[in-house]
RNA sequence: GGAGGUGUGGCCGAGCGGUCAAUGGCAGCAGACUGUAAAUCUGCCGGGCAACGCCCUACGGAGGUUCGAAUCCUCCCGCCUCCA
């Protein structure tokens, strides 16, 4: 009774923001009911495949919803997809996946678990492997799981049907992934230590998701509740965020990187991630969404305020008053960042040849093209000749390429 | 198993024997404007060369025809469709 779980209203509210899905929102609430009444948390399962090991901020969207079911007293599995991973998930139409190595899932999902707990609470998280249970499965146990499923039912997931219709291939290990998947929670409900109470995903996993809660109904066992979080959009304002979009922030990147990248958000996406990533009210960002709207407060303070809590997250609040204040300086004041990197040439010797060698421009060529274009400046002169050659000096020269790239070089 | 189609630069998509480093769109980069926002305008957008010209690499892969091939032929590979 006295279980020092939170109302269910109250669990609720703070569970249901910023979801896509939620499936469903009774059945959650009976789960809520019972484990309040019986004091026992919910089993909150999130399944990653550690098949890319850098997080970003589109994984941390995920990782605090599960915080938000820690935080309500509830505990949160994370599921390593392991056995998946070494399959090898082709999705997308991108040449298929190198299948990964054991040593390889391994080593990503250590570097993975080390990102995550920036964001979960380690004491309240359990982490798990599926492999413990699908690799014993074999391919009798795979063919059963098959033999649960129909080609019509699986072609009803969004994706295949599109790809299907557009002549993608797809290829059939990739039919088997919803039932693997769900073959997860199964596994997992019938474990005392671990239950499967709730599942979590990305909006993109929806289907799965209700693949595993159909599949644990046949077997018997009480559904598990499906919440989707949106798929955060990147720095592009278009696409999704992924690494190999470069439109990523990694948990992982410094302070400025944080503060600059979400600068250069377009305004239109600061709200979404005012809802996703950080704990601001709802109520509040509403209201600084109507002052924006009546023109009584710049949209880029909002996003400073955005970007300040993003910082302060992952480098704590110091770091983010100091991203804050260089970021001014650059690019109000066009000063100076704190720290210039540092290198040294052999010279003299024309600057294309300089800027590609020191690593500021990728070619020679490029190069050429941005001191042609009037983007690259010497001690705060721009300079209009890839030719000119800097001669060995005591003091290094500065050089700037772009509004970002900064660079003392040493000649000798 | 049979028949046919298709494969071009990060993506989409033209080109179908020379004038093609390859039209166009998107993305990207830089400059102007600004708030490293959006919109807009301008330029760039394989690499190398003391260089306004030359060289190298590139149109799935390997050969071949030709003075000359992204474009034609052969084989191979991938993908797709239809029939079985």
């Amino acid at each position: 009774m006295a279980s020092g779980f939170a109302p269910v209203d109250e669990q609720l509210a703070l569970l249901k923001r910023g979801v896509v899905d939620l499936v469903s929102e009774p059945d959650l609430a009976r789960k809520l009911e019972r484990s309040r009444a019986t004091g026992r948390p919910l089993a909150v399962k999130a399944g990653f495949d550690p098949s890319s090991p850098d997080l970003h901020l589109g994984h941390t969207v995920l990782l605090r919803k599960m915080r938000h079911f820690q935080r309500l007293g509830h505990r949160v599995i994370f599921l390593v997809g392991d056995f998946t991973a070494m399959i090898g998930d082709p999705t997308g139409k991108k040449a298929t996946r190198p299948q990964l190595t054991r040593e390889q899932v391994l080593e990503n999902a250590e570097t993975y678990t080390r990102q995550v707990f920036r964001i979960l609470d380690r004491e309240a998280t359990v982490v798990d492997w599926n492999s413990r249970w699908l690799a014993p499965m074999g391919s009798e146990g795979l063919i059963r799981l098959a033999g649960k499923w129909t080609l019509a039912r699986m072609m009803e997931r969004d994706d295949f049907r599109t790809r299907y219709q557009n002549q993608q291939p797809i290829s059939i290990h990739e039919l088997l992934y919803p039932l693997v998947q769900a073959k997860d929670s199964v596994e997992m409900a019938k474990l005392p230590e671990l239950g499967c109470d709730v599942e979590l995903g990305g909006h993109d996993q929806i289907f799965n998701l209700l693949v595993g809660r159909d599949l644990m109904r046949e077997e018997g066992l009480e559904p598990q509740v499906c919440l989707t979080v949106p798929l955060l959009v990147g720095l592009d304002g278009a696409e999704k965020m992924s690494k190999s979009l470069g439109n990523a922030i990694a948990v992982e990147d410094s302070a400025k990187e944080i503060y600059g990248k979400t600068m250069s958000i377009p305004d239109a996406l600061m709200w979404d991630w005012l809802l996703l990533l950080t704990e601001t009210p709802e109520t509040e960002i509403a209201a600084e969404g109507r002052a924006v709207a009546a023109g009584e407060r710049h949209p880029k303070a909002v996003k400073q305020r955005l970007a300040r809590d993003l910082v302060a997250q992952f480098h704590g609040e110091s770091a983010a008053r100091d991203a804050e204040a260089e970021f001014e300086r650059i690019f109000a004041a066009g000063g100076l960042p704190d720290e210039i990197p540092e290198a040294t040439l052999r010279g003299p010797q024309p600057l294309h040849g300089l800027l590609t060698e020191a690593g500021l421009t990728p070619s020679r060529k490029e190069a050429q093209r941005l001191i042609d274009q009037g983007a690259v400046s010497i001690d705060g002169d721009t300079v209009r000749s890839w030719s000119t050659e800097l001669q060995p000096r005591p003091e290094p020269y500065l050089l700037k390429v772009g509004k970002r790239r900064f660079l003392r070089l040493r000649i000798r």
